[in-house]
DNA sequence: CGTGCCTTTGACAAGTATCAACCCAAGTGG
DNA sequence: CCACTTGGGTTGATACTTGTCAAAGGCACG
């Protein structure tokens, strides 16, 4: 555990995500070691991260916590997909956003979770108790200017989803989603889409017709090929790109 | 400058903001003293600080940074309104926030600048080298906590964002703007809307028209009386709050 | 082999955008 | 001092994208 291993992780749909470097610790529900936290830290730093972190195990569907709950904990995913949300009080819901492997849940709050998050799939976390992060943050400042790189971009893929939302056409939105899950996947040709139509639609702001139609107009235009309703297969990247806007 | 100092700075269009503690300098384009980082810090602090801030004067259209410029400085505004924005190749516009007196413009970004920041107005500017400011974060832990907790809340402002951009009507849009813009003028009844409609348009994801039409019509029903075009009062703040939607 | 959830597709409605004309106030220059 | 210009802003007519409602198909799971 001294040195930097490079861990493979089992993403819910069978497709393998390698991240490199950080702490990890052996799931309890599927017995992977999975990696913690993300970036190189030396060996003192790994033993203090992976002495206050624990592993858990959520099933599908499984709420991590409510917008409004107050901040106890911070999560880093080493299997499955979670889905932030907000809702108005009429229940239209917006999601911020689909996180994967390596991506932390939560980071950023201070008193009241500003949103809620929702295990998509079956999914495995390394939770951090919030008091104990903090002070393990002010222990060791490499962990801190990590968390704080990791919110940098956070505030920069917001800037860009509200570019996204707010100016985008429906078939923009589209394009720049699939572009972006391709990426995920390490730019594969092939990847699955674990969400349904619907949260692919409250991520966009669209609804999820106007997402199917998109999809179908899509694969009749030669773009991409419906393999199932989950399975997309990218046919024309360039022309794709193109299509995103941007 | 030993004390927690209360400074308050003018603002463009007149109306006064209180800003409490935190550092502060003399403006070298209109010789008020301004608050130069919120929040309270000792004064060991406060004069390193100082020592690394330059105070600018801009005029208004005048460009700070343009989006994928490298970055050099952060700024902190004393006086005037900063306006941060993303662009499409084709030239659509999507404004991502207002920044007012108190505001930071650029935390957050590492190698680049996400997005285009430009003086509304004329304003002053506490200028904050990058490498300098980094440095003095290293050194003085109270500092980088303030920046942190500045960045935490900029996420929360751009997921609340995103809930309006993605799922709001154009009416609740409005209505939203108009009750964030008044509480950045301490809940008054009457205040001044600097921004155009064009710029209002481009931060909410309309068309300048839809706004112009929404205003009226938010005149008409005897919410909100349009002294000006560029001053607004309040009529009716509970069926306003109404209609945002959240 | 049904049952239920998700997806697709169609017909239609509605909300915004687009295009265009006009207004108004503030400069500007003859 | 007044015509002219210019940069917003408002309003109307119309188009078009996207949403809504509805029906039917597909796939997974018990």
């Amino acid at each position: 555990m001294s040195d930097r291993s490079e861990v493979s992780v089992a993403a819910p749909d069978g497709v393998v995500t390698a991240v490199k470097g950080g702490p990890s610790s052996r799931c309890h529900s599927c017995g992977v070691r999975h990696v913690t936290i993300c970036g190189v830290v030396d060996d003192t730093v790994l033993k203090a991260v992976e002495s206050i972190s624990r592993t858990i195990g959520v099933e599908q569907g499984e709420t991590l916590f409510v917008e409004g709950d107050p901040v106890t904990a911070v999560y880093n995913i080493t299997r499955g997909i979670v889905r932030l949300s907000k809702m108005l009080p009429d229940g239209r819901r917006q999601i911020t956003g689909f996180l994967f492997p390596g991506d932390f849940v939560g980071l950023g709050a201070r008193m009241a979770y500003g949103y809620t998050a929702e295990a998509m799939t079956a999914a495995c976390l390394c939770r951090f108790e919030k008091p104990r992060l903090d002070k393990l943050m002010r222990e060791h400042r490499e962990i801190e200017d990590q968390l704080l790189a990791l919110m940098e971009k956070e505030v920069d893929l917001a800037q860009e989803r509200m570019l996204l939302l707010g100016r985008k056409t429906a078939a923009e939105k589209v394009a720049s989603f699939l572009m972006s899950l391709s990426e995920r996947f390490d730019g594969a040709e092939t990847f699955p889409v674990a969400m349904t139509r619907a949260d692919i639609a409250d991520y966009l702001g669209l609804t999820l017709e106007t997402v199917s139609r998109t999809l179908s107009a899509f694969q009749r235009d030669g773009l991409i090929s419906l393999e199932r309703a989950h399975m997309i297969r990218l046919l024309d990247r360039t022309r794709l790109e193109d299509m995103t806007g941007t």
